[in-house]
DNA sequence: CAAATATTGTATCGGTTCGCATAAAATGAT
DNA sequence: ATCATTTTATGCGAACCGATACAATATTTG
């Protein structure tokens, strides 16, 4: 059976391609400073379009953000799971995070900590957001190290929950200071003695 | 001799007050959420007389943020300079510093990282004063961990300045956690785990 | 073809933004 | 008392803000 199409007037934009636009816009310029003329022209929607389409400028925002994570979870992905040696993995995995933080003209740390975090305060559903994202990321960094517990490669005494959190405050800082401007070679050493300084064993 | 008075009418604000002030309401909204109505309202001054006292929107932003870092600096040498036990000042410090963070009525995070980060793409000298306040803070703490290897608390062959980078994560993440509103009691263990971490000694 | 449905485009609303021009007020100097 | 100087206060304007009302357009269904 073919594809039943919609009924009306067929749309002309990509869900996807539009968010992702508007997240992108988003990313460099922060929430508030954002207008939803910036995000008409980058959308190519023009804005009554937009209001039907995603609603409101909080809730693009949060469908941004969302999409943005759903990148950020493949990224882990391919990264910290497909890896099976922890130290490797973890090196890709902020090696990868640093590549996109610092990735065209100008460098603009995570979408989350760079721009969710100042939004927080005056919107509380985008702090519930951010919180659960961080708390998410936790978790799954936490299974990662769970796993390499398993696998051998950690003591069985390492406190994998614990580590979680110092191994996300590695890629807060990283996305701080990336967006700060600091060099690559700093960010760089940031991630050797980090990866270290995470999978250390105190014993 | 008596004090000798300025010539023209006397200035009804006190400068350090009213940066303060200013600084309250950046911190809480952000920069760019941030209008000069609301600054005139918390200072207490009308727009005119804030232009002439400090400036446009973005000066007033800058003068606040380093009134801020002066209370930073302030809250380092109560809490890392006066400690001579590392481990001590560290947990001290950190604790200090959520203790601002989540003072008041909602937490607000630290403001460099909650509101200088956003800002940082759109307006270059922000991010210039962001990287040069988080460098700093990387050579002061570089340098008291370097004191605590003289004061053999630490072995010779301690790595301050990478230490310095990874302590400083720990209060990148602190800040953020803070701000998306995570308990008291989650900082309290990342404070816990990441002080230890910081000084574990791989040897 | 006509009706129903969905998206797009025009045009505009009331409110807010930043920055300034100008006047008023308060002091010291002469 | 008058002038010079400094700060405060009033008020404005051009631009922009987010959001919506309404008409036009394009497609499926019947």
């Amino acid at each position: 059976m073919a594809v039943t199409r919609a009924r009306g007037r067929p749309r002309q934009y990509d869900e996807e391609l539009a968010l992702g636009a508007a997240g992108q816009v988003f990313w460099t310029k922060g929430f508030s400073a954002t207008s939803l003329d910036d995000l008409s022209a980058a959308m190519d929607m023009n804005r009554p379009s937009i209001y039907r389409a995603f609603g409101d400028k909080e809730a693009i925002y949060r469908k941004a953000l969302t999409q943005f994570c759903r990148g950020m979870e493949a990224a882990f992905a391919a990264t910290m799971l497909a890896e099976d040696d922890v130290r490797k993995a973890l090196t890709r995995f902020y090696r990868a995070a640093v590549a996109t933080y610092t990735a065209g003209d100008q460098p603009r740390g995570c979408m989350v900590m760079s721009t969710a975090v100042a939004a927080a305060t005056s919107h509380p559903e985008v702090q519930a957001d951010l919180l659960a994202i961080i708390r998410d990321l936790d978790k799954k960094m936490a299974a990662r190290l769970q796993r390499a517990i398993a696998d051998g490669q950690l003591p069985s005494s390492f406190d994998a929950r614990g580590r979680a959190a110092i191994a996300q405050s590695l890629l807060h800082s990283l996305s701080l200071r990336a967006r700060a401007g600091e060099t690559q070679s700093r960010l760089r050493r940031l991630i050797r003695d980090g990866v270290e300084m995470v999978l250390c064993c105190t014993a």
